[in-house]
DNA sequence: AAGTTTGGTAGAACCTGTTCTAGTGTGCGG
DNA sequence: CCGCACACTAGAACAGGTTCTACCAAACTT
């Protein structure tokens, strides 16, 4: 276990958990996501998820490396369920422009319903804290992996960029948003827009 | 006055703030680029900055409303002086993508020669503090403009567009960059892969 | 000139994320 | 059975951003 530290544990062999660890990881992620529901990023306060989660605060640290680590995890897991979610549903469109503004508006969407804990999940996303790194990146790959079938058609290359560019629009805008710098609406309208001036060009 | 706050006076009437006011905010954002340049965000301390501007901690928090509009007014000036110095030389590249990304890399080249003092900035720029709001926006009209002349062949709907997009990228991989999660030269790449991908298809 | 307003100062106090201390089981190799 | 490692707990302690208290001084009012 020499190499797997807090914030590694996350990324570590699933079996490295034992089943009582993995079930307060469970009530952990779940306080935060119940906290973070009714009163955002500032509600989720580390007091209250040891209180929540019934267990001690030292203990939330032995399994997460900071409030925004447990966040991030947080968002991992609702981002794979949005995306599993968006995945049975085929995207409406007729254009892959259409279509990508679609899958990434339903995605989206999800989050319009829960302002609060989305703005918390993303928010804890744009921390320098370490641990929240892999979570980043699952997260974008999530997007990514939802966006990929659409552009089939494409060369490799540029669909890689274009996926990689509209990861970009996607997490600025949401952070913009979740920053209370713009409305959700306006999300929706930077992601239309990176969708057609991106795609569009590229349309056989 | 009455319609200005703390936060409004960044961008309230200049006339409103008298000579000792103006000296006082100089030696705060001096004093933030001094030791934001020596240590980075964290060491940023407000009751350093206090010290080193010589004046008291409550006074710092009647000029900015946080750490975060601090530091984010400092990026505006940053900036702006950017932007004028990439104004003077004409930018490289025989196609508008080429020209764009020189534009751009070169405003970053200046922050990567400074890398702890820009990643504390660009890390207050993604603060939900309400006094950052206008910096940001400050920001990006700066990057827009550094851009706009060099897509005057293009239609302005789709210049607009891929002026936003760009500003969406360089955002998110400065934030990425700043936040320990990736590397200066990959902030190189993305904005060349996004000048690529967004500029090529629509040179005539 | 007295009163009021405005903005400054020193320093304590407060809040919340994070860490530390000391102590309590619980499982396990010997 | 002993001792040890390890995860957990309660609660204190710490750190740094932010706010509060009490006080002061210059400028403006009348």
């Amino acid at each position: 276990m020499a190499d797997l530290d807090v914030a590694g544990r996350e990324t570590g062999p699933e079996s490295e958990l034992s089943p009582e660890q993995l079930d307060r990881r469970r009530r952990l992620i779940d306080a935060a996501f119940e906290l973070g529901a009714e009163g955002g990023y500032d509600a989720v306060q580390m007091r209250d998820v040891a209180a929540t989660a019934n267990m001690a605060l030292a203990t939330i640290y032995r399994n997460f490396s900071s409030k925004d680590h447990l966040l991030a995890a947080a968002m991992t897991e609702w981002t794979i369920r949005l995306r599993d979610r968006v995945a049975q549903s085929p995207p409406k469109g007729d254009t892959p422009a259409e279509q990508m503004f679609d899958v990434l508006n339903r995605a989206c969407g999800a989050m319009g319903r829960q302002p609060k804990l989305s703005a918390a999940l993303v928010r804890a996303l744009s921390s320098s804290d370490v641990g929240v790194r892999n979570s980043g990146a699952e997260v974008r790959a999530s997007i990514a992996s939802m966006g990929d079938p659409i552009l089939v058609d494409l060369d490799p290359e540029v669909r890689a960029d274009i996926l990689v560019v509209l990861g970009h629009v996607w997490y600025s805008s949401l952070v913009s948003w979740a920053n209370g710098r713009s409305t959700f609406d306006s999300v929706t309208i930077e992601l239309e827009r990176a969708c057609r001036v991106l795609i569009s060009p590229y349309q056989s």
